[in-house]
DNA sequence: GATGAATGAGGGTTCATTCAT
DNA sequence: TATGAATGAACCCTCATTCAT
């Protein structure tokens, strides 16, 4: 109902986005979409298609907008010792500013990547490569250094996407049992945290091929 | 239509926790846990109830055994010094040995604990305390150390659940392009990572209150 | 709402002949067909599938029914001279008893076979043969004498299907218009139209393989 | 999508025709129509109007050009025992050369009439009037002649239309079934055929008023 | 205890039709 | 005149749930 302004397309990407990240594929209504993106539900499919191929556009759409920024924020960090810093806080960025990002993603892994449509692959395959440069890991590189690359990257995004993405259920902990800890955690610490932890025994590590 | 032994009702929690773990609440056929379960659809509502019941059902024995299973292990861990490393372990036995769990715990996650019945809430703060007590942060802490404790607890799980459920991923991500690494990565590897990390940073800094 | 006894699948496919018959299989609307039935719409998918199923189950059986009878009246008719009289006599007494079978036919036809379902071509074969065993063209049979059995067997079914399918639309043109002429014409006498014109010239031509 | 040049409302019209006369009224989409035609879809109702009002359309005209052709070539065949021959050669050229029309017609009869618009039946009026006078039965006519005109008309129709109609069909059987047999026949046999039937013991029969 | 059958509610999708430009 | 966009009303189908046996 509410009508903003804005591309039609673009609404419904988001508003899709939003109710597929609760709930994944198959606890999205069609008609939430509709009526958060202030659209006829019809008109999703006038413009983008069926439920499977507005997945697919949400997923795509969100992963490429990872892919571009981490790619946009590697280029403009030249110093190799800043870019494992500049990419772990790209990421955070991301993830804090719209928690549908991590949340999709982690149901996409929840699925075991069954349903996964092709072009989103294309696009994690990007965000790999990513990892790969911020972590000095390019070209052909010695798979015992690529092994670290992958530990390291998991690490990262895992800890991120659940810095993010417990917070609500560390806040309901909290209001449910007064002695719990850890509901004033902030992505900044976890950023921190991770930079500090890679930023000496890794880095070196990596840099000469350990 | 598999019989096999044992209680029916076990079988059923069995087999909606497996059908839960994909697709998440919404996704899940009542039909699809019959049929893995080997009973009638009606047998479901008759042993257990309906599909929230069914739902919160699996979310609690599941939690309950992680709970369970975590403090079982600290027990027999009186060596502070081994216990992260045993908590760790244990951890990842217990993900990698039924990828439902951390599938399930991570929709959970994505849903932002929006559906999260009560009884879960509490088993899931029995697992919080666990990590408390593997990182040595027990009683009335400090917060710092409890910041610590907890960013590291995020950590390790969010690494271990990443390295497990990114697996089916990587797998198809190999196949699908060719230069893709990482698809060989166990989750060994990555305990033996957590632990090399965590081993020697964390434990001092942690005893001694930094 | 008719609860009639009777099997249930039974009924459903009879509504369902008498639904799709009007309309085709576009025009025709499960809704119809459920309550012509007396069940409730989901039993029709339980007990038989969805609506391409549904018009495939009433194709076969109703093309099914008629080569059945075909064959029986032909196997009671040993006398090849009676054949050709008992075999149109068992048409016109099929199409006139349920005006549904050759509405259905004609549907077919007028969707040039588009959407045939492979078991009813099936059917259709074993009624192209039984008119040919009533012609008397049978086994090796010699292509002049196939020609003339095909051009005997389009004019005899062509007739009597017309014959009652027209029946309600004279009966509306003698209404309309007063002059119109044809609305007391039954099937019988269409039956002894046939006889008399293949009964005399056909037969002696097929015989000597004209 | 096809640009042919013409009136517009003629092309619609045509394309009308093609779409209804595969699937019937119900089976007609809009869309369908409208891209056949190379319009867009609005125009459609800008043009000529809404769905029923279309197909009353479409059946108008088809009707009244088969009308129309059959009155002129009546009246162009002065010589009363040549009629009947140029009567089914008409017929025939009509179904062969426009498949849409005995597929409508058909469709029409299948629907019992049931949706019969008015300003058609005024159309077949003039049709079953043309029959009449091809078969020398015209004026206050004795009822036994009207009878086998009647009967004539049914045969000679159903005949022609199921010889044309059940063409894709013979073919479609003869590729399922290689025994099967009938499907290269054409309808100048079958005008043959009729004529051949019609020309000597049906002639004389009605001109004696047998 | 167990199960085939039944069903109301709702979900995804299509479609004829209209409207603003 | 022409058309992209919009939409309410179905339509097909599914699903969680119940019930009779």
């Amino acid at each position: 109902m509410v009508k903003r302004g804005g591309d039609i397309k673009a609404r419904i990407l988001e508003a899709a986005g939003e109710v597929f990240s609760r709930g994944g594929f198959g606890g999205a209504r069609m008609e939430a979409i509709a009526r958060l993106a202030g659209v006829n539900k019809a008109a999703i499919y006038y413009h983008l298609g069926d439920k499977a191929k507005l997945y697919e556009l949400v997923l795509v759409s969100r992963f490429r907008n990872v892919a571009e920024t981490l790619e946009r924020t590697l280029d403009q960090s030249p110093d190799p010792a800043a870019r494992l810093d500049s990419y772990v806080r790209a990421l955070a960025a991301l993830f804090s500013r719209d928690l549908t990002l991590p949340s999709i993603m982690i149901q996409e892994l929840a699925g075991r990547g069954r349903t996964l449509p092709g072009p989103v692959l294309s696009e994690m395959t990007r965000i790999l490569r990513c990892t790969a440069r911020a972590l000095g890991v390019e070209g052909p590189a010695a798979s015992a250094r690529d092994l670290r690359a992958v530990l390291a990257h998991l690490v990262i995004v895992g800890s991120l996407v659940f810095t993010c993405l417990t917070r609500p259920v560390r806040e309901k902990l909290a209001r449910a049992v007064p002695a719990a800890f850890g509901q004033d955690l902030d992505i900044e610490d976890m950023v921190a945290f991770l930079v500090e932890m890679f930023g000496r025994p890794l880095g070196p590590g990596l840099e000469e091929g350990a």
